[in-house]
RNA sequence: GCUCCGGUGGUGUAGCCCGGCCAAUCAUACGGGACUCUCGAUCCCGUGACCCGGGUUCAAAUCCCGGCCGGAGCACCA
């Protein structure tokens, strides 16, 4: 099996499905899995150099292990030997039609004149494109199908053009590129690939590539194609659309927590045995899939709400007094439900809340601030009031037990959210310090990966609620 | 326009190849309840689907035909 990605970016969520579920099928048959980079258009789909290590690094986060690891554009002359046999076998020739021409001939079924050259006459022209002495656009080399073949997508396609453009890994060495569906052609049977899986935009390379596995003798790999992946919560987003967006300031980088690349979800802190089961659940079927993230939070939370340490987080902040608390005292709480490990917050007059709780409530109601103390709310005097140390009967489940921090515990604190320019400001408590680079869940907030954390301040990344 | 493919609850998926065991699987979502000093988790209970029409058959989600809807390709992109 092989998973071929174009480096022109992160793996996003859409690749990490190629690299997954391909995987997942080695793992399961005990095979063999290539991570081939098909960079064979140094221009309109040019790869980011960084990219290459992307992939390598995401793969192995995701699990994934390739066997094998090729690069095409290192591998050209071999593409060339095989297409100088086509010339020489008068299966592919050289074609000087502009593109607007061919289109009408292959509109219309008809042959184009160049399509009879000679293998000797093809050879020397070929020979004159390697040696740099056409221009970009003046000739391509076609391979031969059927000019009469009713789908018009599989008449006689490109299999080599040139481009004049420095290649971000092979520089200037060539100026003959192949096409990708002749590259792929050619390596799918070079490395032994038994099975094809990718996605339906690629079901008519399958057709094409034939014709040249006709003309060698060449068993063509099982192919199967799954269907377009839409999430719910980032709509439709091209490699290239995120690029023009990270330029414009709309997005921090590759990595922003609003992105579905899979550097941002590691950010994020998911774990990726979470994003395998979801990738999973997507099965192969040939129609598109339009799902919600919901879906991968369920599968991550599963794992990490038992690993996750509890902490209060107040955002929004707003400074109340609690009136009458006979004296400031330190509650301990446990790290999280289950654990038998506390961590210590102290309880003084001066509590800060999260506005939006505030808010809510009515004058008069009983409000319980965890673990610390029994509160009336005193809407006329703006504080509150206190009631008793204890919980009390009054307050409402759930709803009426709210988190808090006092300023002695409070370390400034923000939250980098996963829509665009969307985050939280406020205060978390001290104990997070610890916590660098795990996940933790702010109650009453979501499940958030702490990224930064110092004296000086907190950032942590929105994971999922 | 030409070629190809797909359509199972709100969402994703299993079943379709080889018709009956499918009054249709699992997950998620949603609703209700229990528990919990988080609006989280856990545990119960519940809601909810075979695109439409015809045909073949004792029997169709499964096979055939037509329709409708959706998607992909028709690049010197991958």
């Amino acid at each position: 099996m092989r998973f071929a990605p174009n480096p022109n970016g992160p793996p996003t969520l859409g690749s990490a499905r190629g690299m997954v579920v391909n995987d997942e099928y080695v793992k399961i048959y005990d095979g063999k899995l290539v991570l081939r980079f098909d960079d064979t258009d140094p221009r309109t789909k040019r790869p980011l150099i960084e990219a290459y290590d992307w992939y390598i690094e995401d793969a192995e986060w995701l699990d994934v292990k390739p066997n094998e690891i090729v690069y095409a554009s290192k591998r050209i002359p071999i593409y060339y030997e095989y297409i100088e046999k086509l010339l020489e076998m008068e299966k592919a020739y050289p074609c000087f039609c502009s593109r607007d021409e061919f289109k009408k001939y292959r509109d219309s079924g008809i042959e184009c004149p160049h399509r009879c050259t000679s293998a000797e006459e093809a050879l020397e022209i070929w020979e004159k494109m390697l040696a740099g002495e056409y221009d970009e656009g003046e000739v391509v080399i076609r391979i031969k199908t059927d000019m009469k073949h009713k789908d018009p997508a599989i008449r006689d396609w490109v299999a080599f053009r040139i481009i004049k453009a420095d290649h971000p890994l092979v520089g200037d060495k060539y100026i003959v590129y192949p096409t990708l569906d002749f590259e792929s052609a050619i390596e799918d049977h070079l490395l032994g690939i038994t099975h094809i899986i990718r996605g339906k935009d690629l079901i008519d390379s399958e057709r094409r590539q034939k014709y040249i596995y006709k003309y060698f003798g060449w068993e063509y790999p099982i192919t199967k194609h799954w269907g377009r992946i839409k999430i719910h919560e980032f709509g439709k987003l091209s490699t290239s659309e995120i690029r023009k967006k990270i330029e414009s300031g709309e997005y921090e980088g590759w990595d922003d927590p609003a992105l579905p690349t899979i550097r941002a979800f590691r950010r994020r802190g998911f774990r990726p045995e979470a994003i395998r089961k979801f990738l999973l659940s997507l099965g192969v079927g040939e129609n598109d899939v339009a799902i919600s993230l919901k879906n991968l939070y369920a599968e991550n939370r599963k794992i990490i709400d038992k690993e996750a340490n509890r902490y209060f987080f107040v955002w929004d902040v707003i400074e109340l007094e609690i009136e009458g608390l006979p004296e400031k005292v330190k509650v301990k709480i446990p790290k999280s439900p289950e654990s038998k490990e506390f961590r210590e917050l102290t309880g003084e007059r001066k509590v800060l809340l999260t506005k939006d709780d505030w808010i809510r409530f009515k004058n008069g109601e009983i409000v319980r601030l965890k673990d610390f103390c029994t509160v009336e709310i005193d809407k006329n005097e703006q504080k509150l009031k206190f009631v008793s140390w204890e919980l009390n009967e009054n307050v409402k489940k759930g709803k009426n037990i709210i988190h808090w921090l006092c300023w002695k515990d409070a370390v400034v604190c923000v939250v980098l959210g996963d829509k665009p320019n969307l985050k939280w400001g406020g205060f978390v408590e001290r104990n997070v310090l610890k916590e660098i680079d795990k996940v933790v869940q702010f109650e009453r907030f979501a499940f958030c990966r702490i990224e930064f954390a110092d004296e000086s301040g907190v950032r942590a990344i929105y994971t999922h609620p």
